[in-house]
DNA sequence: TACCTTTGTAACCGCTTCTGTTACTTACCA
DNA sequence: TGGTAAGTAACAGAAGCGGTTACAAAGGTA
């Protein structure tokens, strides 16, 4: 998931920079260093996820669906992980689920590793794509040829 | 990764739980619901981190290397993440690191990720394996065959 | 010593996932 | 009508993982 999360922000930052302008697959992909249609797919998830908006045809493109600074790396993060399953799934063999081993330890990991992906969600969302943008910006400043 | 994590966290309950006599493969694949060889896959990357001892030959096994106090969910999932990559390790084109937008990328992207990536590692260092096998045994009380 | 047990490992297969790519369809604008 | 660009299907290749078999190495025991 290293990659898919970092290629969605890269994008989601462009698009930050744009300030509403739509910008083609193309141009993102060659930011990105990735082939336009796995830029394409990648926003098509970030569009399911009510991230972004689409524009086809001439001029068309891809620009955020709503403020960057209300665009967290939780949402993209969330957005990643399509169906979000069960974190822990251990084949289980008995039937008799509450005295199953596999299925009780399952639980019992969920219930000791809970908090430790809740406290990374709370850091996630403490970020926002506007701050990325910002950041990217300043590490960019005085370099030709950026988006910036 | 889940899977891994998972089934080690088993093994690790279970040998605190075997107080210190050696428990075999074959034992732990069982109760893990998995093959053999698998277990002995993982309880060799458990060992290169210093987390259980082997013993060959009959009467042969894994037992803990330290007490199961002394071992921690963040022990057992560095262990499981062999090399620690970059965690976002983005292909860079551009020979100018410090102007290459995928490599200012990525390092802005550790440097916000870091915290939760951090903040997780703090939850996960809060469980010992005794707890995770405390647990365990209370979820499983009441249940004849379990080992408990 | 001979035998059995158990770990340690290599090797292979099958499955899944992801990336890269090509090709085609659909939609929008001039 | 024609060009542009998204949407999407389809395929190949790479990588990771689980399951399995097979075999070597080590350590007890008769």
């Amino acid at each position: 998931m290293n990659t898919r999360f970092a290629v969605a922000t890269h994008i989601l930052a462009y698009l930050a920079h744009a300030q509403g302008q739509p910008v083609s697959s193309e141009v993102l992909a060659g930011s990105a260093g990735t082939h336009p249609v796995v830029v394409r797919r990648l926003v098509g998830t970030l569009r399911e996820a009510g991230l972004v908006q689409s524009q086809r045809g001439a001029g068309g493109g891809t620009l955020l669906a709503r403020p960057a600074t209300d665009i967290t790396l939780l949402d993209v993060f969330r957005a990643m992980q399509d169906t979000e399953p069960d974190l822990f799934q251990v084949g289980s063999t008995n039937p008799n689920a509450h005295c199953d081993l596999g299925r009780v330890m399952q639980e019992t990991l969920e219930g000791l590793f809970g908090p430790a992906i809740e406290a990374m969600r709370t850091a996630l969302a403490a970020v926002s794509v506007a701050q990325v943008a910002q950041e990217l910006s300043q590490r960019l400043a005085g370099c030709p040829g950026n988006p910036g």
